[in-house]
Order: structure tokens, then sequence, then C-alpha cells
DNA sequence: CTTCCTGCAAAGAGTTTGCATCAAA
DNA sequence: TTTGATGCAAACTCTTTGCAGGAAG
């Protein structure tokens, strides 16, 4: 598949290196704190800027998550997930009833689509269960 | 249904009119954009607040594109667009194959879904045929 | 009159850019 | 050695907040 191009460096390798082992879409920020743990001096411009390439290339898709703050994945992977309002992590969901629905659209409205996005959210039960102890 | 809470100003008329009657969600600035028409002396600021306020009223729902910039548009319209990547044009996509697929989640996650995004983006007809212009 | 709302300015958050330095190749 | 990548700082965009003056009730 897509290989990162451009030079090979330490940074880089890190940061594509976390994508790929993560299981779920990853802020700029978070890479970031994933990435400093191997390096002292890292700046997180350097992953912006990283994962903006990689999304250039190819390899990792970038997508606005209802918060407004950009996450990360693998291209490879094409997922959806459901994001808690408050404790905000996601789980996947493995639905993904687009590829039909895709044709039909393009179809219709003469757009050629690029991509989607999906997402759902709501209150995880952790979160419910707190809020259920405070009150009783 | 729910009416604007607080004072009747003004501002918060003519906000609340220019949500009603556009067939498109609009950011922030468009609504600043199409109200500074009436108002020579308006603030972005005050559209942001009525448009959040209005959105906390459930009047309104506010939503991030993948632009990662917010969109606002009646609540009781629940629509989804596709968005062309060039010009920013906004169509409706007339299905929404959620209500069923939110139950089928709820019950195997846990979480409560208190709401959904869904946008597909691509390049419009208009845009497409331009570059094929020119091209040729 | 009282309180909420407005407008201005300034602060915040996330992201991007300019530039000198550093290190792959 | 050459050129792309890094780190730092500053700029930028969208959004939010603080505060004093103004108007709705």
């Amino acid at each position: 598949m897509a290989q990162a191009k451009g030079r090979q460096t330490p940074q880089k390798k890190c940061i594509l290196q976390i994508i790929q082992q993560s299981s779920m879409p990853l802020t700029a920020e978070q890479v970031f704190e994933q990435a400093r743990t191997g390096f002292q001096s890292l700046a997180l411009t350097t992953v912006y800027r990283n994962l903006e390439a990689f999304a250039a290339d190819g390899i990792v898709r970038a997508s606005v998550y209802d918060d407004g703050i950009k996450r990360y994945e693998l291209a490879a992977r094409h997922r959806h997930y459901m994001t808690c309002v408050e404790c905000k992590k996601s789980v996947e969901i493995p639905e993904c009833p687009f590829e039909e629905l895709k044709d039909k659209l393009a179809a219709e409205t003469g757009f050629s689509i690029s991509g989607h996005s999906m997402e759902f959210f709501g209150t995880c039960p952790e979160c419910r269960r707190r809020h259920e102890e405070q009150k009783g």
C-alpha cells in the first residue's frame, strides 16, 4: 500500500506507529502525548505536519468530530464510532450502511462522492452510572 | 414548540428568522452577513451567543461539519446534507436510515444516544463541469 | 428601575505557517 | 553536501468570555 513519502525520520516512524496501533481515531494532541513518551523533544507542530502529510498521501484519514476536533486513523480502517459527550470515549459501530446509499445519492444528485462521515453521540454506560450514584 | 426565552430584541428576532428561512444549515458568519443587511451595528459575538442560546433551548441544532465549522439549523428540521468540498454548497439528502440503527446500537452498547451526524462530501456537478472546461 | 442583552475587545482552543537549524540521503 | 524535516515562535481561524453601557420589561 501507500508508504510514507519523503525522508524516514524517527518522529515520522513513531507517529505512524501510534496511529497503526490505536483502536480508535486519535487527536493530534493524543498522538503527541503518546509520542512524547519516547521523545523528550518533539513538537506538536511536527505531529500535525506529519499527520496531514500522511492524510495527503492517503495513508491516514482525518475527520472532524462533532466536538470540532480533528481525529486521525488509518485510512485502511473505515470505521464509524459512537462518542460519549461526557468522557469523550469512542466505541466502534460495526454497521456502515452507506455503500449502497452512496451510489444512489451519486446518481440522484450528480455529485462524485469522495467520502462520508457518520457519528453517533450520547452518554456511555459508565457516565450514566456515575450520574445515578451521585443522585441516589 | 419551544419559544425563544428571555427578552425579545431585534437582534434575536432577526437571527432566528434567518435560520427559519434558510434551506440549509448556516455558519455563524453566514447568519451574521445576512443579518448585517438590516443592522448596521451588529456584533458577530451576538450572533454566536444567540445561536448557542437557541441551541440550549432546543430551538436550533448545532453541528460541526467536516471542515471544522459549526453550522446551525432549525431543530425541527432533521436533515442530512451532502457538501461540495470545493464550493461548499450543500444539498439535502432525503434518506435518514438511522432511527432503527439507533435503537439497535443503544441496545448493543448501553449508550443512551442523544444524536447523530452524517455527512457526505464530494464534488458537485457544477465544480466537476468547471474542471472539465479548464482542461479541454 | 432592574436585569438581561448588546457591542467591543481580549482571551482561548485547535491548527497552520515562517524561519533558522539539523540531519537523512 | 543538498534538501527535506524538525522545533520554536508567531500567526490565523473560529469561538468564547469579561465588562461597561444600553434597552426591554
